[in-house]
DNA sequence: ATTCTGACGTGGG
DNA sequence: CCCCACGCCAGAA
């Protein structure tokens, strides 16, 4: 099997199951380690895709500043920052706290 | 085939 | 720090 039979969205839920847990991504860090860096509007919808599926720690993808800007995907008012915060995870004001602390970057934990 | 849509990122002011 | 305009592109309609 290739690997461009695997359709982006398959991919970017194949990374998002491997962040840890009590750590966050961002969009552009996913589209950046799938080699296409210019999609993390993609990565965003591939999310917002997830609802249905399951094992797909959604919540832990935030953007670059480290914002709960998919927050209203979640059903409930605070819903993803509730499943943050079981996982020890801060969040004030829509944004994660320590966030180049808690930050999981696939381009450098994964390498490939 | 063609058009529209964003849970984004970047650069500039 | 904030705000805005623009580029981005896979998938849905």
């Amino acid at each position: 099997m290739h690997n461009s039979d695997i359709s982006f969205f398959a991919k970017v839920y194949e990374v998002a199951k491997l962040i840890p847990r009590g750590r966050v991504t961002s969009y552009g860090a996913i589209a950046e380690y799938l080699g296409s860096g210019r999609s993390a509007r993609m990565v965003g919808w591939a999310m917002n895709a997830s609802h249905n599926l399951k094992d797909i720690p959604a919540h832990r993808v935030v953007n670059r500043k480290g914002l709960l800007t998919g927050k209203h995907h979640f059903g409930g008012e605070n819903i993803m920052q509730q499943l943050l915060e079981s996982e020890g995870i801060i969040v004030v004001d829509n944004r994660i706290q320590d966030f180049e602390k808690k930050f999981w970057d696939p381009m450098k934990e994964l390498k490939y």
